[in-house]
DNA sequence: TCATTAATTTAGCCAAGGCTAAACTTTTTA
DNA sequence: TAAAAAGTTTAGCCTTGGCTAAATTAATGA
């Protein structure tokens, strides 16, 4: 079993991949000095799990990114049971989330995947992979790079920035919701959006956060 | 926040005492060396969570118990929660909640107990400690101390070993059950019970094990 | 009671995973 | 294209929580 430390390592490379993670970020990510980061990016290396050039960044393996999408398979897994049973918000939900990721047992996951009926997308639309780390393709888009004038689906939202979280859920856009691009503010720093009928304004910088779908069923 | 190896000491001096508990048995219980227990009871004792009498043995002080109490809590609040929801068996459910129990935040916690309409034992019929540590004052007697030709209700079964739980449960001897203690057994090693009209031979063994309360409510 | 045995503690080692300070690359900029 | 800045690595230290081997204390039995 790996520690929790390294579990937390290889979900971090995973999240900032899958190109070269530079020392710097990783270790911001981790909130570790880049020394210790340095030092454990080696140990991974060793383990085979990281392929690293030294001064370049490193990225994960085959075999590491196997044991990542374990993790966030247990993370997505357990987001969606605690938002099924006990109703917390999504900012708790996370944090809960990240704690009891490490201490979940192959068999209480499937226990827990069988229960949610092995769901393939968590409560923020994000996928959840699969028992051996298989991840549906992807075919969201950025709010940013979809189509204009087309019926989009929301499949997914941010997940760690509660603040923009909960302006998008004033706003109704959570995943599910149904909407169109209908413009480009004359500046160029948001977009109009048409929701049940409404033009809202998002900013780019939150367009770039909002993952949609052209799919009619998510 | 105590780790996990802290954690770990706390509830196995919790469990063995509240008398003394001697290194080995302490070393035994947490599968280390009887070095490696001294060394931690020395630092617990530092904490002020232990007191330790050297060559003598160790118990909690005050603040170690509040925090076995939590440990404790939690899993018992977990094993509830688990059974509920997933139909776990009970070996698996004592083995998880055993793991999750450290990585359950006060905020998880309350909301388990509330989601559990705060219940006061677990599905074994142990007492679930309170949020403050309190534990109701434990009126069950072992089997083997109850008094005879009276109407008892199980309240706790053992735990930790499942064989005699799997044997308990093919008796229908499980928390809930009602029986009467009819007789000993001529030599003296097992008692005669009388459970739903049928008499059955329960080893003192055993019967130390069955926790029982005269009280009509469990 | 005194020698043997059993339990406990101490001493010293190790690995993991942090840290800071110093050294070394790479990138940027004057 | 050098010098400065930024990023990375190395060196060396610390704590936690294990371990074994040796020393010490307590208990037992002849």
């Amino acid at each position: 079993m790996d520690s929790v430390a390294v579990e937390n390592y290889l979900k971090s490379l995973w999240q900032l991949g899958p190109e070269d993670v530079s020392t710097l970020e990783l270790a911001h990510h981790l909130d570790v000095s880049p020394a210790s980061a340095t030092k454990m990016v080696k140990r991974l290396t060793e383990k085979g799990l990281v392929s690293h050039t030294p001064y370049r960044g490193a990225s994960l393996t085959l075999t590491g990114e196997k044991k990542a999408l374990s993790v966030v398979r247990r993370h997505r897994l357990l987001e969606t049971f605690l938002s099924q049973t006990l109703k917390l918000n999504s900012d708790q939900l996370h944090d809960e989330a990240e704690r009891l990721e490490h201490a979940l047992s192959p068999e209480l996951e499937s226990a827990i995947s069988d229960y949610l009926g092995n769901p393939v997308r968590d409560p923020h639309g994000h996928l959840i992979p699969g028992p051996n780390g298989e991840i549906l393709q992807e075919y969201d888009l950025a709010l940013t790079e979809a189509p204009r004038n087309v019926v989009l689906t929301v499949t997914q939202v941010p997940d760690r920035n509660s603040d923009m979280l909960g302006w998008l859920r004033k706003k109704k856009i959570i995943p599910g919701t149904k909407l169109v691009i209908s413009s480009e503010d004359k500046f160029g720093d948001s977009l109009i959006i048409n929701l049940n009928g409404k033009d809202k304004k998002i900013s780019l910088l939150v367009a770039g956060q909002v993952f949609v779908s052209v799919e009619e069923n998510i």
